[in-house]
DNA sequence: ATGGTAGAAACTCTA
């Protein structure tokens, strides 16, 4: 099972970007976030042709996080159940026997912020579903835009990044939660290249300048770790004109 | 100390 995500910041926008690339990869599933539409206005025929059902959970303008698959979603679950929340950022569904989240974390702004609140709640949050759906599922996969870099050397810059928003204490003890939960980080399962980044801000020049961050995560239960073969990113689409500001990450799972 | 960019939306917010 090849499985992918990626923050695609508007669909409609990177509609393009995406059907070439899942032409040119091939992925069984892809987890999407920053989808950015309704479910009305979803490109779901676009991405039927291309040979992918697709599960969304929009909403206008912000947020939105889908799963597109080979074969059928199953037991689709919109948001965290037992979580009150306006914002769409978690869906999740069977595919065959693998549990497979897609999930778009809140940004958090700055430290100390409303929103920074709101983040560290929305984690807690996530880490008491996911020990539920852990022990309800042994063969869990979740993917998405988790907006915390879990080290330093997921960091271009740790010592400028230490205490802002993605790269703070309390953030990066939420993320260790939910490995210490039995998620392993897919990416760290295998030997990677120095300065290996999901994320790069638009302004700035920050991707020329590889000034990254590794916030897009692959997290898998020990089952799945135990048979997962490769976990890469993929910066090319980062290069692209009018691109996404993350690169989709890929990982393959011997089934 | 601020701004730099991008997207959606609608003259501002979010990231």
């Amino acid at each position: 099972m090849k499985i992918a995500t990626w923050n695609v910041n508007s669909l409609r926008v990177r509609l393009a970007h995406l059907l070439d690339w899942l032409a040119a990869n091939a992925p069984d599933v892809i987890c999407l976030q920053e989808t950015k539409c309704e479910d009305a206005s979803f490109p779901r025929e676009a991405l039927a042709a291309a040979g992918y059902r697709s599960a969304h959970h929009g909403q206008r303008g912000y947020n939105g996080v889908a799963i597109l698959s080979r074969s059928e979603c199953a037991a689709v679950c919109r948001g965290i159940p037992a979580f009150a929340d306006e914002q769409s950022r978690v869906i999740a569904a069977d595919l065959g026997d693998v549990r497979v989240a897609s999930i778009y974390v809140p940004n958090g702004q700055s430290v100390g912020s409303e929103k920074y609140a709101y983040k560290l709640r929305w984690l807690e949050a996530l880490a008491g579903w996911l020990e539920a759906e852990l022990a309800a599922h042994p063969r869990l996969a979740v993917l998405g835009d988790f907006n915390v870099a879990p080290e330093s050397r997921d960091v271009h810059d740790p010592a400028a990044w230490e205490g802002q928003v993605l790269f703070s204490e309390p953030e990066r003890a939420a993320l260790r939660r939910l490995f210490e939960l039995g998620l392993a980080d897919a990416f760290r399962l295998f030997e990677q290249p120095e300065a290996s980044f999901t994320w790069w801000d638009y302004r700035m020049g920050a991707f020329r300048r590889k000034m990254g961050l590794r916030i897009d995560h692959v997290l898998l239960s020990s089952v799945l770790a135990a048979r997962c073969t490769s976990c890469t990113i993929d910066p090319a689409p980062r290069g692209l004109e009018r691109p996404s500001d993350h690169a989709p990450v890929v990982c393959e799972i011997a089934l």
